[in-house]
DNA sequence: TATAAATAGGACAAAAATGTCCTTTATTAA
DNA sequence: TTAATAAAGGACATTTTTGTCCTATTTATA
């Protein structure tokens, strides 16, 4: 609706990763895949990403896989995963995608969109992965279908 | 950020439509895509889906082009060209894109979802092709760059 | 130290979105 | 009635996004 699949994949997978390792549990790229109704070597590439982005962490090997400190569950916000994987265009862009569109010279719609982007970047900045594991976790809400 | 290319460039051409046809003038796809500054033969294709769906009236030969009646200006709201267009998944769609999400069975940010789904869902079915046009006569905003 | 398990990453493939070109159809006006 | 003009529409081309496959690298453990 508003992030690429490859973000919406992204989030999943992160809070996926959050929630086991609430539980000291590391996974692996086959088992996140499984758990979110994903891709698997599209989730990889994704999670290459994140990695990249220290927003997950992975480790090699046997018994690797990846995990997230509890420290950043609450450091890393939506805002910063959405990014990494799409860039920042959904709080600079244009709704009608104009170059420049700014209060001087804004397209028609400018104003309308002002408090709905200003809604969505608060959201996305103030959600942590850790309020997301936690609903989880409680079977509150899902990852899958 | 929100809406595909081909539904930004609707918007446009619908509102310069509106604003020329305000001046009584019917406007060529060479002219729509001048003042909008979007690709000709691309935006040719959307006025064509605009016309079937009764968004834009067109005229085929010498001194034929696209219009709107002013009577439409009022009817035609955002909300009719963006679904059109790019459909209704912009409602009903999942922000994290799981088939069924929703009060009973939510995704992690489904809660959060709603308000800004229902503040963008209130400003396109109430903004009115009229309302746009007005706006860009005035001076007060642009479509291009 | 060899083996196996796991991520990293490059190259490729498929699908969808964006964009172009050319022919057909309708219509005006000379 | 013919010529010119404008949209309609089909076929094709390009680009971006999504997705796959294979090899390299790292690392735990037998």
């Amino acid at each position: 609706m508003m992030f690429s699949k490859a973000c919406e994949y992204g989030i999943r997978a992160a809070v996926y990763i959050a929630l086991q390792s609430l539980d000291g549990r590391r996974v692996s790229v086959s088992e996140i895949a499984e758990e979110i109704d994903s891709p698997i070597a599209f989730t990889a590439k994704i999670l290459q990403q994140l990695n990249r982005n220290n927003i997950v962490h992975s480790v090699k090997g046997p018994t690797g896989g990846f995990e997230i400190d509890r420290e950043n569950m609450d450091t890393v916000k939506l805002s910063m995963i959405v990014k990494a994987i799409d860039g920042d265009k959904i709080y600079t862009g244009c709704g009608l995608g104009l170059k420049e569109c700014n209060a001087q010279k804004p397209c028609p719609l400018h104003d309308k969109f002002v408090d709905i982007r200003s809604n969505l970047r608060t959201m996305l900045i103030s959600t942590s992965l850790f309020e997301l594991a936690t609903g989880l976790e409680v079977g509150l809400t899902y990852l899958k279908r």
